[in-house]
DNA sequence: TCAATATATACGAAATTTCACATATGTTAT
DNA sequence: ATAACATATGTGAAATTTCGTATATATTGA
């Protein structure tokens, strides 16, 4: 993974979010996201794919649903950068995060 | 600073590439970073001029020349993401920085 | 098999970003 | 004052990205 294509992935508002709530919760899976941040289903999903796509996430489906983290084999300089952002952002991100682990202990539905 | 602005301003090949070179370099004029990227002068400016005004560099003029180096009081977060990706990927602007270098040891004007 | 739920994607429209070119501004030396 | 050089910016066109809507695919349970 190139650095242009790295940042140029986290130069959008969902996928940021996303990412950050992903690496502070360990996974999520879409529907427990779309409703974290407030967003449609299908928006929701364009931007996970993206960022599954270019090699920042990967994801594995559990029934129904379908929960992304961080790539295993993410370069470790990239990672580092994504927990150095959230570490010193919190206010970016804590709602949806509040949000988002409040469905995650809901039950073994999404919310 | 939010991030996601940030890293928008990061999400361009001209200004990742000019703000890798300025971190490993220190400081870099407008021409020396043109001739080293290979740009028009234009394109060159208005790029610093973006990362200038989202707060990540600063400029000086000397005489006829600016000089732009990272702002002063750029949080450290910011700081350790721009490090951390120059650090790790010397391949994505290496010759580059050579060509800036040896503008700036050539002589007391740009190359 | 059928209905319900979760996720993914196709597609054209809308919004945003980037670009090339022309020109303006600022500085120095003559 | 003027020429030469360095930098900045205005402008509309081109390219890219994002979006909303509709629809397709996948899984589960009745």
């Amino acid at each position: 993974m190139t650095p242009i294509q790295f940042y140029k992935c986290l130069a959008d508002d969902t996928r940021l979010k996303s990412l950050l709530l992903i690496s502070q919760a360990g996974e999520a899976c879409v529907c427990d996201l779309k409703d974290a941040l407030q967003l449609d289903q299908p928006k929701t999903s364009r931007h996970l794919a993206e960022l599954r796509k270019c090699g920042i996430l990967q994801d594995e489906r559990r029934g129904k649903w379908v929960y992304y983290r961080l790539q295993d084999d993410l370069p470790n300089w990239a990672k580092e950068v994504i927990h150095e952002t959230a570490k010193h952002n919190p206010d970016y991100y804590q709602q949806a995060l509040e949000t988002l682990k409040a469905c995650q202990v809901a039950s073994n539905r999404c919310c």
